[in-house]
DNA sequence: ACGCTGACTATTA
DNA sequence: CTAATAGCCAGCG
């Protein structure tokens, strides 16, 4: 992370998630993913309106952690089907164990057949 | 209020 | 396909 270290980011919405901010937005998008489907932040990003946030979404993810619903977080990959978050993850092989779980091929933190899982976010509308 | 950071993306080589 | 570079937006100190 940075000499800042990590980046505190008290938690989203102490009295609860009707928080507008777009973290919730992310969240609640993502809660909607299918099992055995994926996504990525740039096509999340697009959804919201923000095309260019693709950073925060993942930014987004990392808060996923500490909020509830848990959050997908393993159902959101790169535009190139790799699990670049994956060492987010504690351990970072659970993301790719779940997504393996779901069905999905991934090898060496590449998924196999990366279009035919992908899921567009605009597309749930 | 400005600047830095980042689980990205598109472009170029 | 991979590697390097620039641009991008929202949130925090």
């Amino acid at each position: 992370m940075s000499p800042k270290e990590k980046h505190p980011l008290k938690q989203i919405t102490p009295s609860g998630e009707n928080d507008a901010s777009f973290f919730e937005s992310v969240f609640e998008l993502v809660r909607q993913i299918p099992k055995g489907r994926v996504t990525s932040y740039g096509a999340i990003a697009a959804a919201l309106g923000t095309k260019g946030a693709a950073r925060m979404v993942g930014w987004a993810m990392n808060q996923s952690h500490f909020v509830k619903p848990a959050v997908p977080a393993h159902r959101v990959v790169n535009r190139q089907g790799r699990l670049t978050g994956k060492i987010h993850f504690a351990p970072p092989e659970r993301m790719e164990q779940l997504l393996k779980k779901e069905g999905i091929q991934v090898i060496d933190d590449q998924i196999q057949d990366f279009e035919k899982y992908f899921w567009d976010p605009n597309e749930m509308i």
